[in-house]
DNA sequence: ACCTCGAATACAAACGTTTGTATTCAATGG
DNA sequence: CCATTGAATACAAACGTTTGTATTCGAGGT
């Protein structure tokens, strides 16, 4: 035994056709559940096909129908939890009307995201779902000419599933300004379909409360926890200290509070932080986290229920807007005094 | 217009064949980079291909390759961190050796384990990469007959690339039992892989220790974060209260206590809580959690190029065992006086 | 001028399914 | 008893590649 070999002996419609003596079509159909055999054939086939352990060609049936019934799932990144969320409710969507999903990850990367649509053409997959796409709109636009897309987040998509990003993002300003902060820091996020929203939340806020917008109160996050270090060191090198942060997302604010109670600073006495995305562990933590919380799980599922409705030739009905909702819990509180 | 139809007219070779003049066999070699077409032809097809758009048949190819040239990978829960880890580990080692993946996610269900297997094993998959796997061994024994599969610690496994498991849930014992404390309970978690060799590792450090094994310090997990509160309270309705409590794994840890901390009990002043995992938030949270570290990433890289290794015809090594480290942190201390 | 050789390319079969059409066969009606 | 019908099944082509073998063609040697 030189190399250990896998052979690939598959069991074909053909073997099962010679074991039951009928013509391979026969079998097809059998399988199908079709009405053309008669029953006491498609029980005998189906016996066959059981007992040798028959598995189907995705690759030949996907040949002969142009369509392999798959729907490719393109996810920025598994690591947050805020996407897995959401992959979560598109499973458990496809799942219930059995629907079969393949998942790829991009890291966030645009590289990684075509690679990913491209895999997903190769395959003749039935359609795509693309959560937050970073690539640009005429990239999709070409695809959904040869299949339907569904977007998560982009407003500007043909077909697409959404939450108002805009008031999200507006809630939590207007609750620490209600909570009588002036200087409230905004640590921005990689670019995406809210990066814009959030930002025009933040400033709109401020401008309809007399507050002037700062640019030094504006920060950037590239979603690598570890960086958040490096801000909150920014944030308490200015010369006057914000009394409130509104940071990117959840993993964002954890560790902005962890940076900050390093350099003595405590949450909300000194500081308040407020998150987005509302994640699993976020009423866990101490301080437990004021944030923002997306419907991602039905999110998922509603965009699986869109394609579907889509493949079955529906109209596409007007895109509803998902409303987030703000969980107010004790990282925020009033200005120190 | 009706329906919103998607036409799947795909260019194929033998588009590219008549543009080009040629015959579909020499297109194809063209684009494999063969040494039999003339580099000129090649050049001509190359861009013909790249003008038109063409996508390549994945179906077709693997009908007569009896190979998709895809790995397929199943993880058990993207929701937790851990896994998430892993598998960014598989997708970048695959993404450096131009590897294709494919993943699925069982929410850690053996039914959903099974559905995953059996889709990949319908795409004619090239390997499968099966970390901590819940199906028993003679349903994967069968597979390995068509397909290598490498699991994620399973010792029992063909093909397996492991940590400890025992070693590290070994050293957090020992690290409560050197801080003196002798009343530790432990949450065990769902069935796989490391469920036993946790559960040996506590009986044999009390043993070691001349600690006798109390049963109702045995709590069991499902993997919820909710669920922890009601493990909280069942732990302060003992009669005497445990001094330690050694998780399942930092979800766990994290909402443990929590929970302990609505109950007015301080972490760990009043009560140690280890975890095991060492998820991205576990440094950030409050207080810090000592854990245990497992290199989930590496395994992930590892467990591909094991598979690299294997389908390249190389005799499997024999696998080496990873060892897991304890990393200390603020939520364990002495025992409260 | 003929033969050989090798480079470049063409031909054709095969992979496992699906599906439109053709065939078989028995039962029914006249 | 033959024509008609309809149910059950068989036949055959097609899907887009890959690959082993055959063909063509011109150059080089004799």
């Amino acid at each position: 035994m030189k190399k250990p070999r896998w052979k690939s002996q598959r069991v074909t419609i053909k073997d099962i056709a010679r074991l039951a003596n009928v013509d391979p079509s026969t079998v097809t159909r059998a399988l199908q559940g079709s009405e053309r055999v008669k029953k006491s054939t498609r029980q005998s086939i189906e016996k066959i096909a059981a007992e040798v352990g028959y598995v189907p060609s995705v690759a030949a049936r996907t040949l002969v129908m142009k369509r392999s019934q798959l729907v490719g799932v393109v996810i920025p990144d598994m690591t947050n939890p805020f996407f897995a969320e959401l992959a979560r409710g598109i499973e458990d969507e496809a799942a219930k009307n059995n629907l079969r999903i393949l998942i790829r990850n991009t890291e966030g990367q645009q590289l990684a995201e075509k690679d990913a649509i491209k895999l997903f053409m190769e395959l003749d997959v039935d359609g795509l779902l693309v959560p937050m796409a970073r690539c640009p709109k005429e990239f999709y636009e070409r695809l959904e000419e040869s299949c339907p897309v569904i977007h998560v987040n982009r407003l500007d998509a043909k077909y697409h599933v959404s939450c108002d990003s805009l008031r999200g993002a507006r809630m939590v300003m207007d609750h620490l300004i209600d909570h009588g902060h002036r200087r409230i820091a905004f640590v921005n996020g990689p670019s995406g379909p809210v990066k814009e929203p959030k930002m025009a939340a933040y400033k709109a806020a401020l401008n309809d409360n007399g507050i002037h917008f700062e640019e030094n109160l504006i920060f950037e996050f590239d979603g690598a926890l570890q960086s958040t270090k490096e801000i909150g060191n920014q944030l308490l090198s200015l010369k006057t200290r914000p009394t409130a942060v509104f940071a990117w997302n959840d993993i964002c604010a954890i560790g902005l509070i962890h940076a900050l109670n390093e350099q003595g600073l405590s949450v909300p006495g000194d500081i308040s932080v407020a998150g987005h995305d509302d994640i699993l562990l976020a009423g866990s933590v101490l301080p437990p986290l004021t944030t923002v919380h997306w419907p991602m799980y039905e999110l998922g599922q509603e965009s699986v229920r869109y394609l579907l409705g889509l493949r079955a030739g529906y109209e596409p009905r007007a895109p509803e807007m998902h409303k987030p909702s703000l969980v107010v819990r004790a990282s925020t509180g009033p200005v120190p005094s």
